[in-house]
DNA sequence: GTGAAAGCGCTAACAT
DNA sequence: ATGTTAGCGCTTTCAC
């Protein structure tokens, strides 16, 4: 069950050899007589090389390890696609782990991973690396792609969050807010504090003046955002604007202006991060800024599968930027949709993912 | 690079095959001193089995091949998490591809996978099958978890919607409703027709006449059901609660109502269909019927891994139940929520899986 | 340009 | 209870 190499040389009156390269060494000197032949064989008889028997004697398997937290977590399946996009431009495969958080299942899977079915892992959104002792010795590079936990470590793909945050207030100047108002992301979070600082470099940019009173402090939820926005209602100069730090905070913050009265954009518009789902589906559709998910697991692949044919080479923790999203909650004119921060080059799967949710079935 | 069974042979001073059967034969007799002491010297070398030399002898895998359409729909990832999460119990990892809706592409990653890389394949909703010539002469099983395309085939795992509907329905009118509206999915699906049919049969199972006047068509989009909805509370003797066939439309059902001054719930109950992470974030908070994608994945895997180990033996369609998921929009007490359709063996993934979604980072 | 032969690391008869 | 041996299907020297 399964047609061999060794069939096919029966078959077709050459050796193995030939035949091998015939079939796999597009390079190897063949006469094309006997190459064209042999292929013809091989298709007629259905021949699917063994990839075990590759394996084993190239050592290389032609596939990667992806270990995500959870691939229900709403950023992972993006990274996931942003790999496997590339993978598929180089005939690689991947298996796919979930550690949950837990660093035993996290050394399981290394473990699993390290015993030869993959060529090099990503990390896809961990919140951390057991200890990698096994990882380190087996040789086989390995890339984060949305690193979670705090510390820069090489060979990260990691989202520019300072350029995001700034990208967003200069969308709200750009409308004529002077007082900008900024729900902040849970205390201790790399990119809670990076937005932030986005936020503050930009204001300064824009010569606007940083007012303390205009800043609260979030938590990531919901609840957050909304009560984080009463109190910025009620101080004594409002403000016209607010940038949250997350969309979950931003939706929080659009339901409590709507419950004081306030008309969202035009009495006031909001800002979100991180271009969740459901920015376009609630009302109004949340004006936003991306995460950078396909892109992350876009390059982290390209970074891997160089590593794994040029052996490690550690590189520097590398950035990339996410774009905004114009909808809604700003008033701005939809239809001059800006693309700031749009690498050409994944535009095309870029429009893909804003494209409307999927229909379910 | 890499520990071979031939080294700790010769440092343990037994032969190869006795290093073999010590590790990874637990039921062959080998002396337990011998067998402590190999298990020692292979943990002291850091030995990691190849497991590709196991696959090229042994003819298994221990991997199953994912083809789903696209990683991006909605309802993969969960579907993905049941499949792995049962694998996982059995030592089994998985390969994972996306045909994007695109029968060559399906035809590829079918030859992709079936070059021997994965012992079974399971399709996560796919539209269409290939011509599968090549997936039956490998002789792989294969499994279908939430088929999409019409026709009824072997080896499906299929959610129930036709029980999903009557719970819906059943619930509404344990509210005390009568006049329920039914708000349609797109013609020609299989899933539209068989939770009108659900909810037929259940209006006749409670004696409450059906209304056609109560029945629109809708198109599964946000906007089909707004303005279905708006014809509903048009009609002469308008319903107290309408029955939407997916989320989107009891959103848009939702947003008509309070557009047409009706308060969600206190005015029309609306229920919907899928249990999308939306109908937890929006207000307000849908009562939904879950899709089980979860457990359709569980049950999938399970039932391919029972394929590989005893030999092709198709089974028919399996229908899995989902369950209902009381939330806001139909006035129920939410604290007494009913949990009709669960079945134990799954409680707390199913719990983990109605969790609120994760804050992002 | 083609063939013979060795060997990747492992498992499973078959001996003992 | 342990050892010897063959061989899974492929790639790759090394010959010719």
């Amino acid at each position: 069950m399964g047609v061999t190499l060794e069939e096919i040389a029966r078959a077709s009156g050459f050796s193995v050899s030939t035949v091998s390269r015939a079939l796999t060494n597009p390079n190897y000197p063949v006469n094309e007589v006997t190459r064209k032949r042999i292929t013809e064989v091989a298709r007629a008889m259905g021949y699917k090389p063994n990839m075990a028997a590759r394996s084993l004697r190239t050592d290389q398997t032609n596939t990667i390890g992806i270990i995500a937290d959870d691939i229900l977590s709403p950023f992972v399946p993006p990274i996931i696609r942003g790999i496997q996009d590339y993978l598929r431009e180089h005939d690689f495969l991947s298996l796919i782990v979930n550690s949950d958080w837990d660093p035993d299942i996290e050394q399981d899977a290394i473990n699993a991973l390290i015993s030869r079915p993959v060529d090099g892992i990503v990390f896809a959104e961990s919140s951390h690396l057991a200890i990698n002792d096994n990882l380190r010795q087996s040789g086989k590079p390995y890339v984060f792609a949305h690193r979670l936990f705090g510390s820069t470590i090489a060979n990260s793909v990691v989202p520019d969050d300072h350029y995001g945050a700034a990208l967003a207030v200069r969308h709200l100047v750009g409308l004529g807010h002077q007082r900008i108002a900024m729900i902040k992301g849970r205390e201790g979070w790399h990119s809670a504090s990076r937005r932030f600082a986005g936020y503050q470099a930009e204001l300064a940019a824009q010569n606007i003046d940083f007012d303390p009173a205009l800043v609260q402090q979030g938590d990531w939820e919901y609840e957050g955002g909304y009560s984080a926005a009463r109190v910025l209602f009620a101080v004594a100069s409002p403000p016209t604007a607010i940038f949250a730090a997350n969309d979950l905070m931003a939706l929080g913050a659009i339901c409590a202006a709507q419950d004081a009265g306030l008309r969202v954009p035009q009495d006031i518009a909001i800002v979100g991060y991180d271009n969740r789902e459901f920015t376009r589906i609630v009302r109004p559709k949340i004006t936003t800024v991306s995460m950078p998910v396909y892109e992350m697991g876009h390059t982290a692949a390209k970074l891997l599968l160089g590593q794994i044919r040029n052996g490690q080479e550690d590189f520097e923790e590398i950035q990339i930027k996410g774009r905004l999203f114009i909808r809604e909650s700003c008033g701005a004119d939809v239809s001059q949709q800006t693309v700031e921060g749009l690498d050409p080059a994944t535009t095309s799967r870029r429009i893909l993912l804003d494209r409307d949710p999927d229909p379910d079935r």
